[in-house]
RNA sequence: GCGCCUUUAACUCAGCUGGAUAGAGUAACUGCCUUCUAAGCAGUAAGCCAUUGGUUCGAGUCCAAUAAGGCGCGCCA
């Protein structure tokens, strides 16, 4: 698990805090203590690998200004030992580190040996992370936002996990409350209306269970439904199968028999679709969490008795309100409603609390839409009224994705039954471009997804950029070894022979995957690996136009390429697996 | 009215905790296949980083105000 760059960056913090300290025991600098520096790597190459802007933040303390300084600890500097032949005072007053060649076959080298692990990082290490996300309602098809909230969550627990957090990944199933109440309630309508006389005769006259979903469906005047039913074919599907398997006996039972019926048939399947929707999408749960079990469990009732009792609760016109205002949120909110029914948030912060506390996690990550983003602080409250460490809560708010179709908004709409599913969605559109496009904008920003361009398999996808650079290096390695020419074995020392820009610049960024990794773990952006990955690819189309490995003016350089190219093959092997993007060996 | 997010090239977006001359991809234009996959590469052109103040050695980055757009603010979830 090394990390050339942060063991490089350490080297050079070392050199600065020797040369000082040196300095400061010859008397030639005042013995306060120093200000922090920052060791980076410019973004101009001519500028070194890496620069120090010690002699800058310690112009203040030394009363000197930044370029002397710099000349005095860059006569103190030994490189001997390190990775670097050369420093250089530049600009302000920076101090500039130049890699010797022993770095560049060492990064080469390590990603050879690591092999699959190769990015990875102790960061996270003996810590719990549960990353929840999608979640949709158990009540119909996942929609497009569901898709950008799979691929991002998956991205980041994989991310997590690479970073070496203990991640689990969670689907928090909303099987109690409202939406389920609602969801019996449009199952037994579309069900009676089967039953009745206009529905029977539809389904006399309709070829296919598809015909009659759709005649009921469009029929708004025979079949009116209140505004707040759910709307979908998907429901009328479940009434009809239902009926064909279980007959119309149930028509003449209580209306709450009716939907309990109806719930337990639909219910279950719809889990198990969402399951196998998902698992098509690449996306495996450790865990799918029951809100159910947080009712009968009385963990529910139990966050607003704890609340009570802290004091932290007030009755309103027959309603329990928390005092959430005391805790950072806006305004108070309702736990429980004057029916004695509590609201959503209660089982939410349950469920949190069964996170956090019961299950002991050092962090919990949801990924929500950005209309949520209101809900946050006030759940963050109840968790710290009941004495949890909010901060243990990180939310990744996803932007609203916009849907375009002939340059105009498709608009998403979940209760008209024409929303674009995440099943429809990949039926249109390869997997491979959906995780790839959905990662590659940062949650935050709101998204453009140009259905058309996605749609359409056209090299514009970036996606196809970076697997094709895959392929043209398993070809050339195959190519080769038909030639009998591989390079199975090697020495560090062999490796010394690459110094064309191209090879340069592309081992440095090979040596950029662990701090990539860190970066997209710490900032929660998965789109941070899509960014890296697509940069790989760049420089190597780069470097296989510049250099040829076939061609190489000696066979030791042909060697030397030719282990370049496998650890590019390995990096870009692991950062698209990381998205769960596969690697074609051809195209 | 209050709160959150966004505003960088014609379009879609990067720019990590403030650092040296602002970066990609599309689209436009010009070149490069008798040589490892041209789904590629090289080059040209394109920007008052929304506006105005402030903080400091130094601001696209931090702070404040303004403008435009998106989203929230329910005894819905």
């Amino acid at each position: 698990m090394a990390d050339l760059i942060k063991l490089a960056s350490a080297q050079i913090r070392e050199l600065m805090l020797d040369s000082l300290g040196r300095l400061v025991a010859s008397g030639k600098a005042p013995s306060e203590p120093l200000p922090d520096f920052r060791v980076e790597i410019p973004a101009d190459k001519s500028h070194g690998d890496f620069a120090a802007n010690t002699a800058m933040v310690c112009a203040k303390i030394f009363k000197s200004a930044p370029r002397k300084i710099a000349e005095m600890i860059c006569e103190e500097i030994v490189l001997d030992g390190t990775y670097f032949d050369r420093v250089e005072i530049a600009g302000p007053g920076f101090i500039n580190f130049f890699l010797g060649r022993r770095w560049f076959s060492e990064v080469v080298n390590t990603v050879i040996t690591e092999k699959d692990n190769y990015g990875k990082t102790e960061t996270g290490k003996g810590k719990k992370v549960l990353v929840e996300f999608v979640s949709a309602n158990p009540t119909g098809p996942m929609h497009v936002g569901n898709a950008r909230g799979g691929a991002i969550g998956d991205g980041l627990a994989e991310i997590m996990s690479w970073a070496g957090y203990d991640v689990q990944r969670e689907f928090y199933v909303n099987d109690a409350g409202n939406q389920i109440e609602k969801f019996g309630k449009s199952l037994e309508l579309r069900f009676m209306q089967l039953c009745s006389s206009d529905g029977k005769s539809i389904m006399d006259k309709s070829s296919s269970d598809e015909d009659i979903c759709k005649a009921v469906y469009s029929d708004e005047d025979m079949f009116p439904m209140p505004e707040d039913a759910y709307r979908g074919v998907d429901i009328i599907e479940h009434a009809l199968n239902y009926l064909k398997e279980n007959g119309t006996e149930v028509a003449e039972s209580s209306v709450e028999d009716r939907k309990k019926a109806l719930v337990d048939y639909a219910l279950p399947k719809n889990i198990a679709g969402l399951e196998r929707d998902l698992k098509k999408y690449r996306i495996v749960y450790d865990n799918w969490f029951r809100e159910s079990t947080l009712h009968s469990s009385g963990d529910v009732m139990k966050i607003v008795e704890t609340l009570t009792e802290k004091g932290y609760t007030y009755e309103q016109e027959g309603a329990v309100w928390f005092k959430a205002s005391q805790f950072g949120a806006d305004k108070d909110f309702v736990l429980v409603r004057s029916n004695g029914i509590p609201t959503y948030v209660v089982p939410d912060i349950a469920y949190h609390y069964n996170k956090l506390v019961t299950r002991g996690y050092d962090k919990a990550i949801d990924i929500l839409g950005a209309d949520h983003h209101g809900y946050v602080p006030r759940l963050k409250a109840a968790l710290t009224a009941l004495g949890v460490d909010a901060a243990k809560l990180d939310v990744v708010l996803m932007q609203m994705v916009r849907l375009m179709r002939n340059g105009e908004v498709a608009k998403l709409s979940k209760r008209s039954g024409k929303a674009i599913t995440l099943v429809t969605l990949l039926d249109e559109i390869p997997i491979d471009a959906a995780r790839f496009f959905f990662n590659l904008r940062e949650a935050n920003s709101h998204f453009e997804f140009d259905l058309d361009l996605a749609v359409e398999q056209s090299s514009q996808n970036p996606v196809y950029y970076v697997q094709y650079a895959h392929a043209r290096i398993c070809s050339l390695i195959s190519n080769l070894a038909e030639q009998g020419f591989t390079a199975d074995k090697f020495s560090i020392e062999e490796l010394n022979i690459l110094d064309k820009p191209q090879e340069i610049e592309l081992i440095r960024l090979l040596a950029a995957m662990p701090g990539e990794i860190d970066s997209a773990a710490k900032n929660y952006d998965p789109a941070k690996i899509t960014k890296y990955s697509i940069d790989l690819a760049t420089h190597f189309h780069k470097f296989y136009d510049a250099c040829s490995v076939k061609n190489a003016e000696t066979d030791e350089l042909k060697k030397a390429r030719l282990v370049l190219c496998m650890s590019v093959r390995q990096a870009l092997k692991n950062s698209l697996g990381i998205l769960k993007i596969n690697c074609p060996e051809k195209m």
